[in-house]
DNA sequence: CGTCGGCTTGAGGGAAATCAAACGATGTGG
DNA sequence: CCACATCGTTTGATTTCCCTCAAGCCGACG
C-alpha cells in the first residue's frame, strides 16, 4: 500500500516539499481558539486568513437553501484549512468546528509575499491543493458509485489512516468527533441510515462504537467492504511517513 | 450572477492571472490528435505531459474493479487537462476522448522551469487547481444531496455556461457529446434512469434532445430545478467574461 | 427532576436500480 | 442494395436501497 502511494509522487520534489512545509510552519502566527460548533468562517464572508489546525477537528460544509447540508471535507490536526482564500476572497463554504479547536493563523497577503520569494513554499501550497483535489476525486467516486456501507467503511479507514499519518493514532480505538448527523451529511445519507449501517457493522463484530470512540475490530473486513474506494485511505503524504 | 462570481475573486490578481494565461498559451507545444473513445492516459500510467484541449471533449474517469465507473470531470476546448501530473507522476484517473480531439502538449519539466521564473504563470497554475477544486465541491454537493433531476438540470446548465464562456455557444442548441451511459457515470445514476429523467424533461417541454444536440427551451425552469447547485454554473473565469 | 442533544428502532413509502426486451440509427461487407 | 452487426436509446415490470415519519431511549447537564 505504502509502496503504491509512494510511487505516485515525483521523488525529485520531496526535498523541496519538505523545506516548503517547514517554511510554512515558521510562517504561522498567533494561535486562536474556537468552541465546539463555532463557525470559523461563514459562507459568503470575506476572509484573508489561512489556518493550520493545531488541535481539534474542523469541517468544511455547504448549506442549501432548503436545509440540506453537504460536508465537503473534514480536517484533523496538522491540516491546512482555508487555503483557497488565497485565490478567492470569499468562500462558498463554511468552516465549522467539530470539537474545541486551536488554530494557527497567517494572513494570505503575507503568505503570498513569502511564497513569491520561496519556491519551496509555493510548491508546497500547490501540492496541498493538488492533494485536496485527489482526495475529492475519491469522494466523488464514493458518492457517485458506492453503497452506504462502502462509503461508511471507507470513511472509517480514511479517518484512521489520517490520524496514523499525523501520529495521533493511539493503539486500538480512536476518537471520531462526528455525530451521526455529521456523518450523514458527509456521506450523503440520512442520519437514520447511518445508524442502521453502523448497527449492522457492530452486530457483525466488524467495529465497536461508543460515545464517539471507534474501534475497528476487523480491519480486513472493512477493507474488503471499502475496496472500491481503496485509493482514498492510501497514504497521502508526499514522503513515506 | 456574474456580479456574484466576480466578487468572489481577488481583483488584485487579475492582471497577473491574465499574463500567466498568455504565458502558458505560448508555452504550449505540438498538437496531437485522438479519435473518439481513445485513451489519452490510462490510470496508473506514468505521464509527463500536460494538455490543453484545442477542440473536442475529454473526460477524466475512474474505473472500479467491478466495472462501475465514475466520470470525475468533463473538459471542453480551452481547458487544461492533466495538470496534476506536474505533482504526481502517476495518475489514478484515465483520460478518454468523448469526441475526436486535438490537444496541445507541453512537458511538465519544461512547465516547471517556466513557472519557476515566471510568477504569473505559477499563479495561473495555482488558480487552475483552486478552480478545479471549487468545481468539484459543487459536484460533491450534487452527488451527496441532490436528486437525479436536480443533477441533470445542473449538468445541462453547466455545460451551456462553460461553452458560453469559451465562446463556443451558438445561438440556441449546442452539441453535448455524452452518451446516456456517460451522463449516468458522471451524475452517479444508471443510463436507464438518465433516459427516464430526460424523457420527463422533454415531455414537459423544458428541453429538446436529438442525436446529442441539446436545446434548452425553458432555462428558467431548469434553473429552478437546479437551484440547489446554483454555484456550479456561475461564471468560473477569474475575469468578467 | 426535567430537558435537551444525540442515538436507536419500527413501519411504510418512494426514488432509483435491476432485469429484460425492443427499437432506431449507423456503418459494413457480401 | 439488402442482410447484419453494433451502438445507443426507449420502454415496461419488478426489486432494493434508502428516505420519511414517528416514537422511545439514553446519558449529560443545569
Amino acid at each position: 500500500m505504502s509502496a503504491v502511494a509512494y510511487s505516485l509522487h515525483r521523488p525529485e520534489l520531496f526535498g523541496s516539499l519538505r523545506r516548503g512545509e517547514i517554511a510554512l510552519h515558521h510562517a504561522m502566527g498567533s494561535t486562536r481558539f474556537f468552541a465546539r460548533r463555532a463557525t470559523i468562517l461563514r459562507a459568503g464572508e470575506e476572509q484573508d486568513l489561512i489556518y493550520r489546525l493545531r488541535s481539534g477537528w474542523v469541517c468544511r460544509s455547504r448549506m442549501l437553501a432548503d436545509g440540506r447540508r453537504q460536508i465537503l471535507g473534514v480536517s484533523v490536526p496538522g491540516d491546512l484549512v482555508g487555503l483557497t482564500t488565497m485565490l478567492f476572497a470569499r468562500s462558498l463554504d463554511s468552516l465549522t468546528c467539530l470539537t474545541r479547536t486551536a488554530v494557527n493563523v497567517v494572513d494570505q497577503a503575507q503568505l503570498w509575499e513569502l511564497a513569491a520569494s520561496n519556491p519551496d513554499l509555493a510548491l508546497f501550497l500547490l501540492f496541498q491543493l493538488a492533494n485536496a483535489r485527489r482526495r475529492q476525486d475519491n469522494w466523488l467516486v464514493g458518492l457517485g458509485q458506492c453503497t452506504a456501507e462502502e462509503r461508511l467503511a471507507a470513511m472509517l479507514l480514511d479517518a484512521r489512516e489520517r490520524l496514523r499519518i499525523r501520529g495521533l493514532l493511539g493503539k486500538g480505538a480512536f476518537r471520531l468527533p462526528l455525530t451521526q448527523q455529521d456523518i450523514g451529511d458527509y456521506l450523503g445519507m440520512t442520519p437514520v441510515h447511518v445508524n442502521r449501517v453502523l448497527a449492522r457493522l457492530r452486530r457483525s463484530g466488524t467495529i465497536a462504537v461508543k460515545r464517539h470512540v471507534v474501534l475497528l475490530r476487523d480491519i480486513e473486513a472493512l477493507e474488503r467492504t471499502a475496496s472500491p474506494m481503496a485509493d482514498l485511505w492510501a497514504s497521502e503524504g508526499p514522503w513515506p511517513q
